[in-house]
DNA sequence: ATCAGATGGTAAAGTGATTTGACGATACAT
DNA sequence: ATGTATCGTCAAATCACTTTACCATCTGAT
């Protein structure tokens, strides 16, 4: 009685989000290293995620993914470098500039959209297809809380 | 038609799950700051994530947080200097330690365990108790097939 | 009982992502 | 016009983390 492990509960719902959204994570990045993009790591992944880096700007860019202009702007300078992405002038602010994706950069952000629906698809058929709806469904309205 | 962003679809599972995650995650850095243990970052806390770094051995805690063993090192001694926890030899194999929570490092594990409940009981009201209930059975279904 | 190999923890140096601070250029509001 | 805010970038410094290398201890085979 009032072992530790007892002291602390039942999973909580963070673990109960956490696991399977990492689950997401390395299979996307898996399935787009498979794919020949094997230059990326999480960080590269994380610029792609939705709704992807297409047309924004830096600073807004930054902004969305919580992280320093700076922090992100290396990140570009990499994705840059290595084909995915440029940073082009923005006509509309001589200040700024606007990514825009390259075709190898439009290939990947396909290749993730493709290995996220891959693993929903497995995870619908386990779960079962109205259940996983409802799954969504719940999910829609949770982050609309959020 | 085929502008950027409507190729890209609606939201993905993925960042349906990540923002609740990010938002638990959040609330409990936020109102473990409150509370007074405001010389951790999510570093630390991540540590501290179920079921807990207490009785664990260093190695063990590093694989289950699939970090390794040096990086979780760093972190048990800087949560030791901020007096968390100790490492105390394991009596049972005197290669070994073992991670003993101090008061102050209880009164965290509460902290955090109390932040989350207090989010979840949020949810829970806006969501309806038994959807919310819904959702943490389908939550756990997921996290059984990952 | 011994010895080979595995495992646990740690130290030290190096790496590299990220922060901090500063800057010139442009935009915008008054 | 002029002051202020915003955009992107550079450079230096920082800090979390990796790599490499150890020694101590355990375990199992002989």
């Amino acid at each position: 009685m009032n072992s530790p492990s007892e002291a602390l509960g039942p999973p909580l719902l963070g673990a109960l989000l956490r696991a399977p959204w990492e689950a997401v994570q390395q299979h996307m990045l898996a399935r787009v290293h498979e794919r020949g993009f094997d230059d990326l790591d999480l960080a590269h992944l994380n610029v792609f995620q939705y709704p992807g880096p297409q047309g924004a700007r830096p600073t807004e860019l930054a902004t969305r993914l919580r992280m320093s202009k700076q922090a992100l702007n290396y990140l570009l300078g990499e994705l840059e470098r290595l084909g995915y992405l440029e940073r082009r002038p923005d006509p509309d602010d001589l200040r700024s500039k606007r990514v825009a994706l390259t075709e190898r950069g439009t290939a990947l952000a396909y290749a993730m959209r493709e290995a996220v629906d891959e693993l929903e698809d497995a995870w619908a058929q386990r779960l079962g297809p109205e259940r996983f709806a409802e799954l969504r469904g719940l999910l829609v309205e949770l982050n609309e809380l959020a």
